[in-house]
RNA sequence: GCGGGUGUGGUGAAAUUGGUAGACACGCUGGAUUUAGGAUCCAGUGCCGCGAGGCGUGUGGGUUCGAGUCCCUCCACCCGCACCA
């Protein structure tokens, strides 16, 4: 056989093995360089020829890296624990542990015959024990941490209660959940009358152990707390905000709604500002730097306090970003949900209040978010507040469009300058204050900031932008407000009510969580993997003696979520087989961040910010030496699937072709794409695929075939339209596979899945193997000097590949290799000196192919350890040449070019006539910059 | 609505700092060859036109000797987020 690339790679792949060739170990002598895949969640599918898309554009970089002399960390692993194996566990029985060994052990194949670079003894698996031992064990630094905001850095809860033991809180800010003092039960009060929220070294020594846990719990950045979740009834479980989309879960498409429950809480929250500032530092895209910014949510504003009409103890506290129109304030909304709701409410109003309150509370959150249109609706209470500056009566009302979740789930309403509450007040009948000069808001709500206050006390004339910070300090001045920040970012929930994932090293004695540091509890077995009759999660029906570890009156029966080994898997990698810490300081240190991180755009938000929260704990613990995980991202697009269509006549077993399927009511219906080549339908193909066609009728067109249609959508099993990354390989070779998933279009776009255009990369291959062997198998390879044509055309390759390569365009290289390949067969050059390099330039795309290349021009050891070669400038330059050069479309003339000079960036002096000065509009060009064959630019 | 992005042949796309637009490949057309194949090789292929020639990078304008590239206008499509006070 002519190319036998089934041959070449099975050879190269049991040598790369056997040499272990990929093994990389930490060397100070060399600059090191992290290039890093989003590791994948095995499922049962395998891969699809979308999944290889990332890997190779890294395996490529990895490569090139390496060439280049860099000590290049490129390593692979499984995000193993997940929902699905765990739902398969629930219908068959199958432990899920089971089912995950199976699908990884597939996936491993799958990878290994696409020839990758990785160091597979670096291979994590965040459901192994060995690594959720440490998954476990961040976890548990988390909870002996808390976040010193002053500071702006997390610090050991060690530290904070020496603090509260000697001094007290004092000017300490730590974040916390609330104010610490309701951590307390009702009635245990250590303290008087005169107590005024601070907490002191008194008060703290004067609390019981129990007191004590429980203010800390408070300020901890793992805590647990009663919180409003996402609860998804069908999966069984509660979602994090990124988990689900339009008020269905991301995973299964599963109505959610809102439920109070006790559950472990990260807080993320604290870590807003960071996450926003450090974005500026890391070469991200926009989008995805935009799309976190988003996430996070930050905005600058007021705090206001509105006292309420009898209720003298208590005052309504709002965000606001328009401190400046508190004129215009002619109502308040409170959330449904918000505690003063039942306070407020008067007699008149309390069962209609009630009736909207129960009303909300059933909708579920799609409903609520109104999927797109928003209804207006809302309940007045009875109740009034008080205007902090002016001393107004104001009405409060309750409405949905004000979320318990943001703020403090309360709004002072400026109908003139808000939309939502300009519609309200239309709908409602409430006044509409007019606060800006000249603008007439009974018609239109006016949101701009440049017009000046009207009717609005100390800011009158002043644009809301001058007005804003007067405001702020006027509010505190006053003492009924002040400046502060909002963040959208919420705490992220951290409990799961699932059996496949990492267990709590916890504990509890009555209701108080104790951590466990000296053993580690792994995942013991149960009978089934559903919820207790109870309702406990599944890990309730564990035996006392199925755990390996019991402790106090029960064990933490949550697990963790699925983003809890993906936020610091990349650490792992580093030091993969330590059993002594979650890695070695001088190893992350010597590998640090991750240079190049490849994935999916998909995980932009969630996974993204989780991992850089981890990492910025870590950092402020000094147990790693950076805080940000991921200095560059690449996004590869995903590879859309392009189905095929026939179309049944309705109530029949005929089948139209494409070109007539609008004569008649037809039904579409995806037809395996297996069955189809080039849109034409293989008839006895189709009849045997289903029982129900056996015995199909075929309408054909004159070419006498039936044409299918076709789509392009996602890649999925019912739409018959996944393309296997395995039949590839067995029919062109993985080499071909790559270069050909190159070569597809930019790796960052979203491009559908077309097989036709692989041949002419096989080609491409094939005719490489000329160049070193005939058809007979004989290696061509001599040690002659190479022809000028043969010599500039490798240059002219190493040259484009290693600019393309430095710009990451990984595309454009393919092309420029075919290019390359097309000079040399037409130079007819077989010469040791130009092919020789010529391996090394191939091998991070077509690795297998460039090792036969180089062991046919007896290179010594692997290719992969060839040094990159070096484009010389000389080599391109065409001996004696004559530049036609045409100039405004009109007017050639000629260039003479010295011989010794490098064409594509040397001054050459024009030859220039009198008509082409008039063409330059008077001015006489003195020299003229040249390329083959172009003007590069005009000097003087 | 807000934010991010993209518009180039029949198709995927090149064109790195403004300098021969469409490289490279798919597809298509024609030819060669052949123990008919989803093989290989050669030639052609942006559009209009017999031709000379003209027109061409979503639209309209601008800067420039020169614009796919820079600036402004509009249009279309894609992707995020979305009652966030």
């Amino acid at each position: 056989m002519e190319y036998d690339f089934r041959a070449i790679e099975q050879r190269w792949q049991a040598n790369w093995k056997a040499t272990e060739a990929y093994k990389v170990t930490e060397d100070a002598s060399k600059e090191k360089f992290y290039v890093l895949d989003m590791f994948p969640y095995p499922s049962g599918a395998g891969l699809h020829v979308g999944h290889p898309l990332g890997y190779i554009a890294s395996d490529v970089f990895a490569r090139y890296k390496r060439h280049q002399g860099f000590n290049v960390l490129h390593p692979m692993g499984y995000d193993s624990f997940g929902l699905p194996a765990e739902q398969y566990a629930i219908q068959t029985g199958q432990h899920p542990a089971v089912t995950t060994e199976a699908n990884v052990a597939r996936y491993r194949e799958q990878l290994d015959q696409l020839g990758f670079c990785y160091d597979w003894s670096r291979e994590v698996r965040t459901s192994d024990p060995a690594y959720y031992r440490w998954t476990q064990w961040i976890f548990a630094e988390l909870f002996e941490s808390w976040y010193d905001a002053a500071a702006d850095c997390a610090k050991p809860i060690s530290a904070l209660v020496e603090m509260l033991q000697s001094d007290g809180l004092g000017t300490a800010e730590p974040a916390c959940d609330g104010d610490w003092w309701k951590a307390l039960p009702e009635g245990e009060y250590p303290w008087d009358e005169t107590f005024d929220g601070t907490l002191t070294a008194d008060l703290w020594n004067a609390c019981d152990a129990v007191a004590q846990s429980h203010i800390l719990m408070q300020f901890r950045l793992a805590y647990l707390a009663d919180s409003e979740v996402n609860w998804c009834p069908a999966l069984g479980t509660v979602l994090a905000n990124d988990e689900v989309k339009d008020g269905l879960s991301e995973r299964g498409g599963h109505p959610v709604v809102r439920k109070r429950m006790r559950q472990w809480i990260m807080r993320i929250s604290a870590f807003s500002q960071r996450l926003i500032d450090d974005l500026n530092g890391l070469d991200w895209t926009d989008s995805i730097k935009e799309a976190q910014r988003n996430w996070i949510g930050r905005s600058e504003g007021a705090s206001v306090h509105f006292g309420i009409e009898g209720l003298p103890e208590h005052t309504i506290e709002v965000f606001t970003t328009r401190p400046d129109t508190i004129y215009g304030v002619s109502f308040m909304v409170l959330a449904p949900e918000h505690e003063l709701v039942a306070a407020i409410t008067t007699a008149e109003q309390k069962q209609a209040v009630t009736a909207y309150q129960t009303a909300a509370a059933q909708k579920s959150e799609r409903e609520r978010q109104g999927a797109g249109d928003h209804e207006v609706s809302g309940c007045f209470t009875g109740g009034y507040a008080v205007h902090p500056l002016t001393g107004k009566k104001i009405p409060v009302w309750i409405a949905d469009y004000v979320l318990a979740g943001y703020g403090t789930g309360a709004i002072m309403a400026v109908p003139a300058g808000d939309e939502r509450d300009w519609k309200f007040a239309k709908v409602y009948d409430l006044t509409i204050p007019a606060i800006f000069e000249g603008v007439d808001t009974d018609e239109a709500v006016y949101t701009e900031k440049d017009i000046a206050l009207c009717s609005s006390g100390e800011f009158n004339g002043k644009t809301p932008v001058d007005a804003i910070p007067l405001a702020i300090a006027h509010l505190e001045e006053k003492g009924v407000g002040t400046g502060q920040i909002n963040y959208r970012l919420r705490d992220a929930v951290f409990s799961r009510q699932r059996y496949w994932g990492e267990p709590f090293p916890i504990y509890y004695d009555g209701e108080i969580p104790q951590l466990i540091r000296d053993e580690q509890v792994t995942l013991p077995p149960v009978d089934a993997y559903l919820p207790t009759e109870d309702g406990d999660p599944p890990l309730a029906r564990a035996k006392k003696e199925d755990w390996n570890v019991t402790r106090g009156d029960r064990m933490e029966y949550n697990t963790m979520p699925g983003w809890a080994g993906s936020s610091w898997y990349f650490l792992r990698y580093m030091d993969p087989h330590n059993a002594d810490a979650f890695c070695d300081r001088a190893k992350s240190d010597y590998w640090g961040q991750v240079d190049r991180y490849v994935g999916g755009a998909e995980h932009g938000t969630g996974h993204l910010l989780y991992s850089r929260f981890w990492t910025k704990f870590l950092f402020d613990l000094d147990l790693i030496g950076f805080d940000e995980p991921f200095a560059k991202m690449i996004n590869q697009g995903m590879i859309l699937g392009r189905s095929s269509c026939v179309y049944r006549i309705e109530g029949t077993n005929r089948f139209v072709t494409f070109e007539q399927r609008k004569e008649h009511r037809t039904q579409r219906l995806h037809v395996d794409i297996s069955l189809v080549r080039n849109d034409v339908l293989d008839l006895e193909g189709f009849k045997a695929w289903r029982p129900e066609f056996a015995d199909a009728e075929f309408v054909l067109n004159e070419a006498g075939e039936y044409r299918c249609g076709n789509e392009v959508e996602k890649m999925s099993k019912s739409k018959f339209n996944v393309e296997n990354p395995d039949d590839l390989v067995e029919r062109y070779g993985a080499d071909t596979l790559r270069c050909y998933e190159m070569v597809l279009g930019p790796l960052e776009q979203a491009k559908p899945w077309d097989t036709q255009g692989i041949n002419g990369v096989h080609g491409f291959l094939r005719k490489l193997t000329r160049l070193y062997r005939n058809a007979d198998g004989n290696v061509l390879i001599t040690n002659g000097a190479p022809s000028a044509e043969a010599e500039r055309a490798l240059h002219k390759t190493i040259k484009k590949v290693t600019e393309d390569l430095d710009r990451l365009s990984w595309n454009t290289v393919v092309s420029a290799m075919m290019i390359g390949v097309n000079e040399l067969t037409e130079a007819g050059c077989h010469e040791r000196s130009v092919l020789q390099p010529l391996s090394a330039v191939l091998a991070p795309y077509a690795p297998h192919l460039a090792e036969e290349l180089w062991e046919a021009c007896g290179g010594e050891g692997s290719v992969v350890d060839a040094p990159w070669p070096k484009w010389d400038a000389e080599k391109l330059v065409e001996s004696e040449v004559t530049y036609p050069v045409q100039f405004n479309g009109k007017v050639r003339f000629q260039l003479a070019v010295a011989a010794t000079a490098a064409p594509a960036d040397v001054e050459v002096a024009v030859l220039a006539d009198e008509r082409t000065a008039k063409q330059l509009d008077g001015r006489t060009p003195k020299k003229v910059i040249v390329g083959p064959g172009r003007i590069i630019n005009i000097v003087g």
